[in-house]
DNA sequence: ATCATTTTTTGATATACATCAAAAGTATTC
DNA sequence: GAATACTTTTGATGTATATCAAAAAATGAT
């Protein structure tokens, strides 16, 4: 049984009949090969995505030219340099596949024109920020601020059990803030 | 020149006359001591609160039972935890007045119904959580994990440059995710 | 299957910051 | 203004994790 947008989009507040059915017009199904770049750090990000199958993992390049991934999202998520998407203005954050994925894409400007039209899409819209936005970041500053490196490596793997079949060690290393090594050290238990 | 309620709201977004009327009219205007609790971990966040003039820190209580503050904000902010305040459940974190402090307050259910009731109050709301909320912990987010302790310093300084004469060390300190040691040391160029 | 490339592991050493202990400095109260 | 409590600084030592280097394992291409 697949999630359609349909579910995704009235899971999070439920639209009238005649609204949701133009929100729907409004999006895009898109499928993209591993490696794709949704967002490439200097341009505005222009949509918002609905995943409903792959992964992908968001990084910045530090000083160093180094990149770092600052988060992943497996599965049916959300994704949006969310700063970015709503100043619209040049993201400092690369979103790459890190899976063959697929996913539905709305415009910034048709989700404008939607929220100016129809206060209960305006409604949908803080739901959506709320508990997407909102929540998710904010229980990642915990993790960064409370949690070691192999507390919070137990709990990204309580999150996506699978993540390791999915994602390299490289790049979960680089979102938990330690080297590989390292990691690879706390998988053998050496630490 | 002192800033107002009204300017902060209209600053965020325009409203109809009519609208920003009804909405001041649920604002309350407060003044509270220095270590006053506006919040307390375990209870909702029942509360927006517009500071226009004092400081507050927020903060957790660790696995150790040690208190360590997540973030500060100074003069004329918005304050909540957001994560309890839109999800209605109890909090994790507590929010202590550092000054004497000022402030109007709106409460979560007035603040729901006034959405549910008009349009623009919703836009309103809308551009609030994207700028208040949204940008400023992704900041946070990438101080966390991009910076050491000396840089995430210099950045706090520079946001605030008089931090030093109205936190305390050891609260910049705890922020800082670093220990008042650490922070002295660094105060001192040793490090 | 073989070779080339990428990813992961292992080892040795270095470093930033924590921890513990105590002294020095600054506020607050009677 | 002395006494008391709080805040900040200094010093010595310990620990988690980084860095550098290289081997081993896994993956992908011909």
């Amino acid at each position: 049984m697949k999630i359609t947008l349909e579910d995704i989009i009235q899971s999070i507040y439920l639209l009238p009949e005649q609204v949701l059915k133009e929100v729907l017009g409004h999006f895009q199904h898109l499928e993209y090969p591993k490696n794709y770049f949704l967002l490439k750090a200097g341009k505005p990000c222009k949509h918002l995505w609905f995943m409903t199958k792959g992964a992908v993992r968001y990084f910045y390049i530090n000083d160093q030219g180094k990149e770092k991934n600052t988060w992943f999202s497996l599965d049916t998520q959300i994704i949006a340099d969310t700063s970015s998407f709503v100043k619209q203005e040049p993201s400092e954050e690369s979103i790459q596949l890190v899976e063959d994925s697929e996913m539905y894409s709305i415009e910034h400007a048709a989700l404008q024109s939607l929220l100016q039209k129809h206060h209960s899409f305006a409604i949908w819209y803080i739901k959506l920020v709320e508990l997407h936005y909102v929540s998710q970041i904010e229980d990642r500053v915990a993790d960064l601020q409370f949690l070691d490196a192999k507390q919070r490596y137990q709990k990204l793997l309580n999150q996506y059990p699978d993540i390791t079949n999915r994602v390299s060690l490289g790049n979960i290393a680089s979102y938990l803030n330690i080297t590989q090594e390292t990691l690879s050290r706390i998988r053998a238990g050496k630490l």
